[in-house]
DNA sequence: AACCGTTGGTTCATATATTGAAACGAAACA
DNA sequence: TGTTTCGTTTCAATATATGAACCAACGGTT
């Protein structure tokens, strides 16, 4: 393994949950050497990707994340329109919506839009999380949408189980994903948070891949089957406008109109 | 120079200006050979720190930072490295030191560190109070660097007049203003208090906003020509490493180090 | 105060991962 | 068509990473 990749390992142990750690821990964590993980630090702070507080000798993400981040964000092609849709959709539904994008084995979170809160319970979703395929709707979706080789990789890993209805064996899941498949969206129901309802359809890229999904999720007391339906159609011509903005081919875009037509 | 190092270099290649590359470019840019630079970004790319393009092969700067970013934001320490810097300041030029941040169209003090005293004459700062825009150093220093529209918005405003050295026309403030923006540090010389002289530069955020000024006041008996320029150097140095810290863009940190430089 | 289990950090011989010139096929260009 | 440039692969030479052992310092216990 490269000494970039171990390097870059210890950038993911810093989590909402875990902000900052020490030289130990961190080698623990990874279970490498002190001396390794102390000149991989050393590097990454050199380059601002860490900080050390002087101190308590803990490190956290550094400033060279932010700016990075920055120009990713302002030079991100077609970013702004697409933000939009998910705006929109968060305006009509009425709810949390995430827009998420499949990258290196990984779904995870592109824009959060949190609901228009006015009053009454609503899903809060942490914007740095990563989005377990087998366990959310939006996977499910992409899923139901990928290639088959990058299906079959998502399923050899761990499944992990989050709640009593999270899909724990192959079959479960394969099941979810057909069910989405067949009907164009998928439905989370408490999978991995429980409460929590995600509706999510896959968004499609200019090669005609899956890239990711979008999706809305609602409190489970607030959804009665009319709702949902209305739910449904919204996330299917969100995903629709965000596959077209991302210049998905006529096909795909047209599949779309036949599903939007149907809900 | 480590491995680490090498990789991360590549993506201060990717600005706003250059948002994406491709290999022989990068190669030809950090002046290294292509096959080493190709496992560098493949690396990278198994992070999501980049992305290729898969029809153009260009990379451009990925997931992975936007994600590692939030978690940054939503994990932000109290910046206690900020602050070292302040006190570092305090402690190299012997003076009253103060960051000051722009908030709302008022610049207000984030940090203020007394002078080491050892005696002598030093200049007292109240943490709790405003300062001025027209009339001190921080804010001319911040007048130079920000946008258009809110330097206009701090000049609407009635221009007070606090010395006999305060300028209170609309054209003596702009034209200390220039001043500031042509050598990239400003000098207030008891426009505020008389006696007191501030020396001030621009800090700036992760955006390449001007957001605030660092700033050292001493007593103008204290200053001769050649203490003056030892302290100009400080605090650019000072509000380079502010601005590093905050995730200021390339581009500006490099304008610093040749303000440094000249200094 | 002496002891203990930590911590972050250093050293150096060993072993391993990185390196870059050269070569290749593909694509773009003239 | 030949020419250039591109991304990518290979492999021997070597520069670099590694980790066991060690150190000094800190914070609790006894």
């Amino acid at each position: 393994m490269s000494t970039i990749i171990k390097a870059l390992d210890i950038l993911d142990l810093f989590s909402p949950a875990q902000p900052a750690l020490g030289l130990s821990e961190a080698a623990r964590l990874l279970g490498r050497d002190k001396a390794s993980v102390l000149r991989h630090l050393s590097a990454l702070e050199e380059k601002g990707m860490v900080e050390q507080d002087s101190k308590t000798k803990q490190y956290h993400l550094g400033p060279a994340l932010s700016r990075l981040a920055m120009v990713r964000e302002q030079t991100a092609p077609a970013n702004h329109s697409i933000v939009n849709v998910v705006r929109q959709l968060a305006k009509d539904s009425g709810e949390t919506t995430h827009l998420s994008r499949y990258s290196n084995g990984r779904l995870v979170q592109g824009k959060v839009i949190d609901a228009p809160s006015r009053g009454g319970i609503r899903v809060q979703i942490d914007p740095a999380e990563e989005l377990p395929l087998h366990a959310t709707a939006s996977g499910i979706a992409f899923l139901s949408s990928c290639r088959t080789a990058t299906r079959e990789q998502a399923l050899a890993r761990p499944l992990t189980c989050y709640t009593p209805s999270t899909p724990t064996s192959r079959e479960a899941v394969l099941q979810q994903v057909e069910t989405a498949r067949i009907q164009g969206y998928a439905i989370g129901d408490g999978a991995y948070e429980s409460g929590a309802v995600g509706i999510a359809a896959t968004v499609f890229n200019a090669t005609g891949e899956a890239c990711g999904a979008i999706s809305v999720a609602s409190p489970a007391a607030s959804l009665n089957d009319t709702r949902k339906r209305e739910i449904i159609a919204l996330v299917l011509e969100a995903a629709r406008q965000i596959s077209w903005h991302q210049g998905a081919p006529q096909h795909v875009i047209s599949q779309f109109d036949t599903r939007i037509a149907a809900a």
